[in-house]
DNA sequence: TGAAATGTTGGGGCG
DNA sequence: ACGCCCCAACATTTC
């Protein structure tokens, strides 16, 4: 029998973990979680995600504990530590699921050449390279894509079980204590966190069939209500790999309607996002439409705090923003109309919203956070075009008629102690409109 | 997975 | 009865 080191990354769960299943096939198994942010560069796991990370691990470890194993934790760099543990351990081989960012599908190729390894796909339904349009090319167009994931999809594998048994090496390797990471705040602003999520395998679990159960015959129309449990609130389990697509897929075909078909969708956006981030890696940074990087951005620092702290006299803007900052969450709909105030109503790059949201979100994922961005500023593959401005006056009173949403976070709202509009909206989209102009006649011959 | 501007239609009041 | 105007309701176009 093999003694096998598996790495734990972003596929923080037990059942439906092929390395897992593969590593425990070998003979004994060494899990370990190595934290090494700077190898992740300017997109290292930001606040909110460091909170939820913290509580993972320590679900994973308690998870583990009950086989019998345990998780051994390490800081990095990654292949420094796994050069050691193999040693430690005499384990032979290192086994991971991938992960599809542009820093570390360089590094895990490093590691990859230099040790002995073997990967798996625990994150996607389809590996990136998998779909493809009649050109071999990757899809920039949503529908067409998921057409293509449906027409495949008796290809995708069934969800596997969690191991019965997980044997142990004859000895444990050294460990960090989980505290030693640091990876919760010093001061306690996560309380509400708390209050609102469950992290680790049995939380995501558990929000899956009450999601089933409870919202998913609604969807269609609760996904669009943010005072309403509408969604599935998976967003963060699905980013650490708490859960996997392939089981949301499986669980969701057995109670199959119209209504699952409108939520598996939305994980095939998801699927789309991770897609296109690996075929367009630099669309972190970059817009995917290169003319709109001539777009004449403001930078108007004291309007981006008025946004970030949900102070800029639109309730429903004010009201997501406070969601995000007591929560670390918002509801997807009002996503959209927070990003759209900011990126038309402020002119302020998405770039800056995307950091913002990278720190704040407890499911801020990369691949999905691009996506959404890009897709709101009109930069992006199949984005929304840049002239669709939301209204934030309408949207409320849309999709929050009753104004319970923004009652629930800004309680003030309406009263003198309330901050004045800090634009007046119906000007912003003309500005925003002219903004849009000048990037067009660029292209013009003068 | 918008909203505003502009165009069209048709019912009803009224001379 | 008829033409004219008003305007809400709906549709289409534009950004």
């Amino acid at each position: 029998m093999s003694i096998s080191i598996l790495w734990f990354r972003l596929d923080l769960r037990l059942a439906d973990n092929p390395a897992l299943t593969a590593a425990v096939k070998r003979g004994a198994v060494v899990p370990v979680f190595i934290w090494a942010p700077e190898e992740e560069g300017k997109w290292a796991p930001g606040a909110a995600s460091r909170w939820w990370l913290h509580q993972s691990l320590r679900e994973l470890d308690a998870s583990l504990r009950k086989l019998g194993s345990r998780l051994i934790i390490r800081r990095g760099p990654s292949l420094e530590v796994l050069r050691e543990l193999m040693k430690q351990t005499r384990a032979d081989k290192v086994l991971w699921n991938r992960r599809y960012e542009p820093a570390l599908n360089a590094r895990d190729a490093k590691i990859k050449a230099t040790l002995s390894a073997e990967n798996f796909n625990s994150a996607l339904l389809f590996e990136p390279w998998e779909i493809q349009n009649s050109s071999k090319k990757p899809f920039q167009v949503f529908t067409p894509y998921w057409k293509s994931v449906v027409a495949n999809a008796g290809r995708i594998g069934s969800a596997g079980a969690s191991p019965s048994r997980l044997p142990a090496p004859k000895s444990w390797p050294a460990s960090l204590s989980l505290e030693e990471l640091k990876l919760e705040p010093k001061i306690g602003w996560a309380k509400g966190f708390c209050e609102v999520w469950e992290p680790g395998e049995a939380g995501a679990q558990r929000q899956l069939r009450r999601f089933i159960k409870q919202a998913m015959a609604e969807y269609a129309v609760g996904r669009d209500r943010p005072a309403m449990t509408g969604t599935s609130r998976l967003s963060p389990h699905l980013h650490f790999g708490e859960i996997g697509p392939r089981q949301i897929w499986e669980a969701v075909q057995k109670n199959l309607s119209q209504a699952g078909w409108v939520y598996l969708r939305e994980i095939g956006w998801r699927e789309f996002a991770h897609h296109l981030l690996f075929h367009f890696p630099h669309t972190t940074e970059k817009p995917l439409r290169p003319e709109f990087a001539r777009f004449p951005w403001k930078k108007e620092t004291a309007a981006l705090k008025a946004w970030q702290k949900g102070m800029t006299g639109f309730p429903l803007v004010d009201a997501g923003m406070r969601e995000l900052w007591t929560t670390g969450w918002m509801h997807n709909r009002v996503r959209m109309v927070v990003a759209s105030f900011l990126v038309k109503d402020l002119l302020i790059p998405w770039q800056s919203g995307a950091e913002w949201f990278w720190d704040t979100l407890v499911d801020a994922d990369l691949a999905n956070n691009t996506l959404g961005w890009q897709w709101t500023a009109g930069c992006g593959a199949d984005a929304s075009p840049f002239f669709r401005v939301f209204n934030p006056t309408l949207q409320a009173d849309k999709f929050d008629p009753a104004h319970e949403y923004i009652k629930r976070w800004v309680p003030e709202a309406g009263t003198p102690a309330y901050p004045k509009p800090i634009v007046d909206h119906a000007a912003a989209r003309t500005r925003a409109l002219l903004a849009l102009a000048k990037i067009k006649s660029g292209t013009l011959p003068t």
